[in-house]
DNA sequence: GCTAATGATACCATATTAGTATCTTTTGTC
DNA sequence: GACAAAAGATACTAATATGGTATCATTAGC
């Protein structure tokens, strides 16, 4: 069971990569350095862009750029772009199949543990993961 | 993103219903509680079996029941058994393509979520899911 | 021996994830 | 203005995971 796919993981990295060079950055230099595959990158970046991460300049001598500060970036910001909302009970509870159904003890016990994690998730900002 | 599959659902569902039951259930009981395809059914009570959860009885008045007390079967070794390993970080960091490499603080916050979380659902058995 | 049950196994369908390819648009440089 | 180097848009393919079906073999009670 994998939590972060790997678009999502190309996609932390390089937005690390860009926050760090403070410039902007073409993805034939973020492919050479983080060895993704060319088609598969620019395909990220595109969405990255599309979702107001980076921003993009076209033509000779352009690339990406980071639209807004590294410590205004959060991890889950970037995992619910590439996999969607992120939540723990999917169908289990959903139906009312379930033979407790309001007062399932599961549910709410599930619920808890997940939004402590998201809480402290949600904290995780690209700033956070440079500074390291 | 889904935290818990189909597999996992219904087996809980059917680990829930037979613990209730405190009794040998067929697959043709569950079938029309729980209204899961057959085939599929036996499926997930077949793996259950192998894994010592189950105890599975052949022939007529054949079926299953609970191999161990309900206060010792735990969701997430549910969960492992259709889902594999539970773990957040699947390939963000095993590839030493991470930047940071070894002081990577996101592998260090990560992990401390990871483990909150895991802690908590440790704790969820399936007595106290039926207590509710 | 028949029937009702599970065991084992192989297969198919669908969805998600991962990756590729190609053509269009923009823009700086000569 | 022509060219080249960049991103934008889009459509397609491949691989893997998930969800589900079907069938034959084995076991055990009546």
């Amino acid at each position: 069971m994998k939590l972060i796919t790997r678009n999502t993981d190309y996609a932390l990295r390089a937005v690390c990569y860009i926050a760090q060079q403070k410039k902007v950055i073409t993805v034939t230099e973020l492919v050479n350095v983080l060895g993704v595959p060319r088609s598969f990158m620019r395909k990220i970046l595109q969405k990255l862009s599309k979702e107001k991460i980076l921003e993009s300049y076209k033509g000779q001598g352009g690339g990406f750029r980071l639209r807004i500060l590294p410590k205004k970036i959060f991890i889950v910001q970037i995992m619910r772009i590439f996999q969607g909302p992120v939540s723990l009970n999917g169908c289990f509870l959903k139906k009312d199949v379930c033979p407790n159904k309001g007062k399932c003890l599961l549910r709410k016990k599930i619920n808890i543990i997940e939004n402590n994690a998201l809480m402290q998730l949600r904290q995780i900002n690209i700033a956070s993961i440079i500074k390291g």
